[in-house]
DNA sequence: CCATAACCGGACCGAGCGGTCCGCTTACTG
DNA sequence: CAGTAAGCGGACCGCTCGGTCCGGTTATGG
């Protein structure tokens, strides 16, 4: 974003290279993924990745950004949907079907000084907001309790693959029990009990 | 476990406070907490963490194998409770309780021939079995689902901790919304769809 | 086709890590 | 109370990492 005027042919293919090489590497190594092992991969030098992302952590933002903005788009085009509470089912399963093959749990490595600059909060509060607007309406029409909140659903999106982790590799697809279980939990129907309040509006 | 007989005094309290330092390290700044800082923070040397533990994977694994010995002796304290569904409930509340101050998150980035070696799968084995044995009881009289098992619990163990982290400090009782949610979802009443098979029997 | 600027990449640097070593200290024992 | 082995801890080592730099290379405009 906000890149400088006509990349070379060269360096734009090298970009995109180097994005992919890394996503891959912290998907399969972590956040520790070194930044040579992701040039080697990419088939580009060390120095060409610094040419790129003036650090390992600018590169990461990049990197989450993306998919956030995908995530987001893909939220905003099931806003008008007749069925909010299929909409927002199906927006969770594509939420984590994408978390198991793209994790962005190396985030939390990052400097959020960097995060900030590299303009991860905004993408990821519009995200947020499009996730809110389909929790609303799936509420409205009673697909889910009414005590359930946005910020809820949104701390609950990662919990399926999550669950699901330490078996991925074996059963890829195990996610969607988890998710079966977790959308029972929060339909309006049955006897329950939900303690404590929600959760503070901004998540931080 | 397994230790040299009669443990000099000054080496006995040395090795609880590394212990806690290092439980508190791991916590606060993940599995890259430097064995420095834990060592000045135990207010030892760093020579002396190694006087105790072979690696740092080692002192991990000992860290561990704690916590795992007592959330297995609380599973196996709930084994005769005459409600077997408020014993599994009550069950899933401790744990969730004390992933809340004592993560076992960076048990990833140990080496698994060491967790082996430590005796980690032992202890861990001996509280999935006793987890699976309140899962039972609690299917048998039915207060959960029946295509339930018990590695589906386990797996769900860590869920509502990790769902709140994100704003563990701000509200540290957050995790027992998303157990509540979590447990209707395992509830045996209401139309429910759960696809796709139960996990293998062991977790790898 | 040439000039030039953008780009590339590997050699290099300093920091911080896990782990070792050994001279000094301290708690047990006869 | 003295001898001694166990315990201690900081200096030190080798390694890997993120990040820098500059000589060589390649795309592009006149």
């Amino acid at each position: 974003m906000t890149e400088t005027r006509t990349l070379r042919a060269d360096a734009a293919r090298n970009r995109r290279e180097l994005l992919r090489a890394a996503a891959d590497e912290f998907r399969e190594r972590g956040p520790d993924a070194s930044i040579e092992s992701i040039a080697r991969r990419a088939g580009i030098g060390k120095g060409t990745v610094f040419r790129h992302f003036a650090s390992k952590d600018h590169l990461m933002a990049a990197i989450v950004t993306d998919r956030l903005e995908d995530l987001g788009g893909l939220a905003e085009s099931l806003a008008g949907a007749p069925d909010a509470g299929a909409a927002l089912a199906d927006f969770l399963a594509a939420s984590a079907e994408r978390q198991q093959e793209q994790s962005m749990a190396f985030l939390a490595a990052a400097d959020p000084a960097v995060l900030r600059e590299a303009g991860v909060e905004e993408v990821r509060e519009r995200m947020f907001q499009a996730v809110y607007a389909l929790v609303d309406r799936a509420r409205g029409q009673g697909a889910i309790r009414a005590d359930v909140t946005g910020p809820d659903v949104v701390l609950l999106m990662c919990a399926p693959t999550h669950v699901a982790e330490p078996l991925a590799k074996a059963s890829p697809d195990l996610w969607r029990r988890y998710l079966a279980i977790i959308l029972d939990g929060l339909r309006p129907d049955g006897a329950r009990n939900l303690p404590h309040p929600a959760p503070p509006a901004p998540l931080p």
